[in-house]
DNA sequence: AGGTAACCGAGACGGTACGTCACGTCTTTAC
DNA sequence: GTAAAGACGTGACGTACCGTCTCGGTTACCT
């Protein structure tokens, strides 16, 4: 289960309409192929879903959650560790599938949820567990072996460190500036030299 | 003139009154006080600076607009050029002014604004005129120039080493979380390792 | 149900509050004693009814048919049918009973509806449908048994007779010319000579 | 000079633009092919007629008084008097005129004028000096004319008789009802056995 | 001849109301 | 007890006109 959305932890009673879940959710992702997030409403989910709008707000807490949920359960939005000879290259694959996830139709559907969920701290959290939390310990982990293995310098600040990597990627995207394929690349060649034993 | 806003180049009719558009600035700052650019509505800014709705859409083109001309006309916010011996101490001045401009209530604002832009393209080109492009673009100047006096290496690439600079800024910005008043400094060091000469 | 308002034939979802519909009603006959149909907003009547302008919108197409709704429905303003000996007495009353309708305040909010309704086809129709159309009709009538029994000429045209004592009514009413109570007298005698036998 | 607008009196300054005038009852005059009184505007007569909406104000103190000007001094909308031998001949040729007057284009546009009016006590003197008072008083002054030459009996009321021939016709005109060319014919057939001596 | 008074066009201004949209809640019936 | 349906109060949207105002300019008359 999602951590986005509350838990039907009730026995008694209809049971939640799975049907209904996956309506909403595919409703979702079609809208979303042709609007925003911040255009995005509710009832319009509704509607396409052929849902009723308490359903929604029973089970996600705002539109910004249904989003979330919509786009990270896509196939291809895990964070899968991958197994790697040297800390620098767990980076370099790891920044690599980031920055192809965040390319195109979902990096925007991602800067949208971002900028949606500003003013709202428990989305922020949720983003974040869901989202950014994965990413980053993983690459802090990888930097923090890095060190230990000498591969590293030691004396270097991990938490900026990992900042000046996944820094550029979230400031290309919600600058809406072009990001290339290979900006992986760009990022581990400006980041590296500076980390390198 | 700002690019935010229409300019009243005509010379017939009534010319434009600036005790409104002081008075729409001033409402509009008073009132990113107490809530989010998100909150905030043209209504509520007409009616604290008693003041037509239909004065506030002549000039501005939506509430984003106005909450960029209300703090980035603000004292403190220009982007004044320093005169520095070295370029590494340029940028790190530089870098510091833009933290302390983005820490704190401007800080939530700024990123409220990219937020609200994100579906509107004209927007988000303003934005980065009236903000991010002057300061991008000093940075990039000083790394040119320490590449070409021999302080930095002659191979670095230089969006991305702005890009470097400025995204752990805005990614911590957009993301919520703590920037200190030192993180100019926790930048400085995670960077410039990589670029020395 | 009146013809003024679209009906709530569905069974499904939340059914019509009566309380807003009474609500809206009684707001509007309030708002018109201090002013005209003309100067009426459906904002205000929200306000004053303390509803959503939705609400009235979703149930009348116009300020001019929540007005009618708001007079018509009101006790006084059917059109009983009375019975008499003659012909000629069942127009006087019919008559007397259309100046009383019309004289004092609903008379001039009567005429502020027909007024509020000139660029409106529907709204017209609406109208006579539920005030003009029932009472000509009925004077229609009664000319017409009039002639079938001898009581009036046989040659005389019925839609022009009706004309004639309607028209005068209507006629002072719209130019805002005093209207005694004892106009229906004035107006049978000066158009009983020309049809009786 | 007509009675619906202000007087140049003053002999000093720039007299008034004789141009402005006809550019305004012009535009409106065409404007009122396409739309209604009602929705007629100030500002869209101003537009159409080169015209700054102050000079509008300044002459006629609202969009009817500018209708009625437009309207009643077209060719064709006075009141000629004629001279006939009876009196019935002349009752009838008046009416006929303003039949004539009132079908088609202009009589939805004083049907539309007098609905206008309805909240404004002096534009209906006005509405009443310039269309209605002259052809009321002179079908008074031929129905007193017949009564005393012993053409019509002589206890007739002439004050409801006169009601009796207007009123059908502005009836007619406000119902939105169709108003036959011959409709004065009826009329008179209607009214005149009433009367007839 | 110059001053000045009233006109004119343009168009910005503070307002009011419009009709619409989406919000999040509520109240039904149906399953 | 969950669901679809849809009415409800609320609040903001962006627009249209209102009637007023302030500009720069333009006539005319009156010293």
């Amino acid at each position: 289960m999602s951590a986005l959305a509350q838990d039907n932890d009730s026995k008694k009673g209809r049971p939640r309409s799975d049907a209904s879940k996956r309506a909403i959710l595919d409703a979702t992702r079609r809208l979303l192929n042709h609007t925003t997030v911040q255009k995005l409403s509710i009832e319009s989910i509704a509607k396409k879903a052929g849902v009723g709008k308490t359903t929604i707000y029973r089970w996600w807490p705002s539109k910004a959650s249904v989003a979330m949920d919509a786009i990270f359960t896509q196939p291809g939005f895990q964070n899968i560790v991958p197994t790697t000879s040297s800390a620098a290259e767990g980076i370099h694959i790891q920044l690599q599938k980031i920055v192809t996830q965040l390319n195109g139709k979902n990096g925007r559907v991602v800067a949208q949820i971002i900028s949606e969920i500003q003013d709202d701290y428990e989305a922020v959290e949720a983003f974040h567990k869901s989202f950014m939390q994965a990413r980053c310990f993983q690459l802090a982990k990888l930097v923090d072996q890095g060190m230990k293995s000498g591969e590293f310098r030691d004396d270097i600040d991990i938490e900026t460190t990992v900042d000046t990597l996944m820094g550029p990627i979230i400031f290309r995207l919600m600058s809406g500036l072009v990001m290339t394929e290979n900006y992986a690349d760009k990022v581990m060649d400006a980041v590296l030299p500076g980390i390198k034993a």
